[in-house]
DNA sequence: TATTGACAGTTAGAGTTCTAAGTATTATAT
DNA sequence: ATATAATACTTAGAACTCTAACTGTCAATA
């Protein structure tokens, strides 16, 4: 309600919104922004199961994985994070019981993770989360732009 | 070197490269990896001078508008960031001499916050390095995928 | 076989982020 | 005019992240 721009250059500026249209960095201030969106609306889905949205992915990694194997490094290499990052991470999942690790046999440097039963019921959660925020990104978009946006990204990403 | 899938249930595997390409969310998985390495690619130009990809955009931005005046509450808005962060952000920043807070005369509530001079040589460098990344995004694209892609992606901030 | 190097994971310490609770100031309403 | 609400910022405590240094294990090689 009130005007916060009412101090000393009171200058009439357009208000900031949008500004991403108009900076000389529209692209990453574009994906800025989708990054900082996409993250706020899983927090907030996920905040219900008492988690957050990476904890969401990574436990629906390791899901997915487990019978084939994960290890640690696995996840660091898939969530582009440190193997200290990984180690944190799981050290509070393990705390809150939603894995559990077990030193492998055939080499002990490595350490399996696996979904507990009290994680398992979540997976069905998370994917419809995850699959609700897929589907709003191309609302509004004919097969054909959705498609085209989804050339253009991979694109970029080999470009970065 | 060493083929780490050799272990117990050693099936014969494709690789786990390009996995975003069949995953079931391939946008929100662009979307991350873009995110990831693009503040990856920045964290490490700027490291040459000793910041990270946040404190150089947030340095920018209040050299961009210290002008018209920057409040903390603004720093907040536009980075998606809690109050707290920003304080928490704007004490390291303060502390390294980068920025400095002066309480408002006629609203003492508000902080305005202004760039010093031992900041002001870098935004050039800091420009420079945005720019970079900026052009890289688009490479190999025509002038046309590219508009075509900006839009595309102004349709998704508005979806989410 | 013994050394050297690579790999997997951990810890310690620092920075960034959050939530929740708090102080102080300003605006609104009764 | 006084009480209430909204705003701006800070602090405390926790979680996630990083780098650097460390332990332990396995692989390569001399």
């Amino acid at each position: 309600m009130t005007d916060r721009k009412d101090h000393v250059e009171a200058e009439p500026e357009a208000s900031d919104i949008d500004e991403s249209t108009r900076a000389a960095t529209p692209f990453s201030n574009l994906f800025r922004e989708i990054g900082i969106k996409m993250k706020a609306s899983a927090d907030h889905r996920l905040k219900e199961l008492g988690l957050n949205a990476q904890q969401g992915q990574m436990i629906g990694y390791i899901y997915e994985h487990q019978e084939r194997g994960v290890i640690q490094a696995d996840l660091a290499r898939r969530f582009s994070r440190t193997g200290a990052s990984i180690t944190s991470m799981l050290q509070g999942l393990e705390k809150n019981g939603y894995v559990r690790r077990r030193v492998q046999e055939d080499n002990e440097r490595q350490k399996k993770v696996y979904i507990t039963d009290k994680a398992e019921p979540l997976i069905s959660e998370f994917n419809e989360i995850f699959k609700e925020a897929e589907n709003r990104v191309t609302e509004g978009m004919t097969a054909e732009e959705a498609q085209t946006l989804q050339r253009l990204l991979q694109k970029v990403v080999s470009n970065i």
